[in-house]
DNA sequence: GCCAACGTTGGC
DNA sequence: GCCAACGTTGGC
C-alpha cells in the first residue's frame, strides 16, 4: 500500500464534505493535469491511503486521511456538456479524465500546516514543497510516519512502525 | 518543436 | 484579491 495526498479546495469539496457523504464515500472526480491523471489511472491501487491536504484557505494544511476503495475509472463531468469539468476532446470510448472513489478515514487532531511543514528539514523534499502545483502527490512511508507523528502522536506512539487506522 | 499568449493555481 | 509560477494551447 502506498501513501498519495489529494489536494482540494475546501470551499470546493472538504474533507468535511466526505465525512459527510452518503457512505462516507465520494468520486474524486475534477482532475484535469496530465501528470495528476496518470497517477490515478496508472500508479494508485485500491487500498492505498490518501492525506487529504486543504489549499487556498486561511492556513493550508494536511487535515485527514481517505482511503482508496476503487480502482481508475472515467471521470464522468468531463461527458456533461454542462459541466465545468465538460472536456470536448474526450468521448467514452476514448476518456480522458480519470478518477479514484475515496472513503473517508478520520479527521487529524492537529492539522499539520504548510507553514509547519517548510520548518521541518525532513520534509524538503515533499513533492508538496519541490512541486507545489501538482494535485496528486506522493508520500514516502518515512513521510507518513513523521506527518502523523505530528497530526496523531498518540496512534503513532502506539504503533510506531506504519501507524494506521483501522 | 518553438515559444508567445493565455488560463489556472494557490500562498500570501 | 493580487500576482508569480506554472501548465496548456496553438500558430508558425
Amino acid at each position: 500500500m502506498r501513501t498519495w495526498l489529494f489536494k482540494t479546495e475546501p470551499n470546493d469539496f472538504s474533507i468535511r464534505d466526505l465525512r459527510d457523504a452518503p457512505d462516507q464515500m465520494t468520486g474524486w472526480d475534477g482532475v484535469r493535469n496530465y501528470q495528476a491523471r496518470n497517477r490515478l489511472r496508472d500508479e494508485i491501487q485500491d487500498g492505498d491511503r490518501v492525506l487529504i491536504y486543504h489549499s487556498r484557505g486561511r492556513n493550508p494544511s494536511i487535515v485527514g486521511e481517505a482511503q482508496v476503495v476503487s480502482g481508475p475509472y472515467p471521470d464522468p463531468t468531463q461527458f456533461k456538456p454542462d459541466h465545468p469539468g465538460f472536456d470536448a476532446r474526450s468521448s467514452e470510448d476514448m476518456p480522458r479524465w480519470f478518477q479514484v472513489d475515496l472513503r473517508f478515514v478520520a479527521l487529524y487532531q492537529t492539522p499539520l500546516s504548510l507553514a509547519d511543514i517548510r520548518e521541518v528539514p525532513e520534509f524538503a523534499d515533499m513533492e508538496l514543497l519541490v512541486h507545489p502545483r501538482l494535485s496528486i502527490q506522493h508520500i514516502t512511508d518515512r513521510q507518513y510516519q513523521q506527518i502523523i507523528a505530528r497530526c496523531e502522536p498518540e496512534l503513532a506512539a502506539r504503533s510506531p512502525l506504519i501507524p494506521a487506522f483501522t
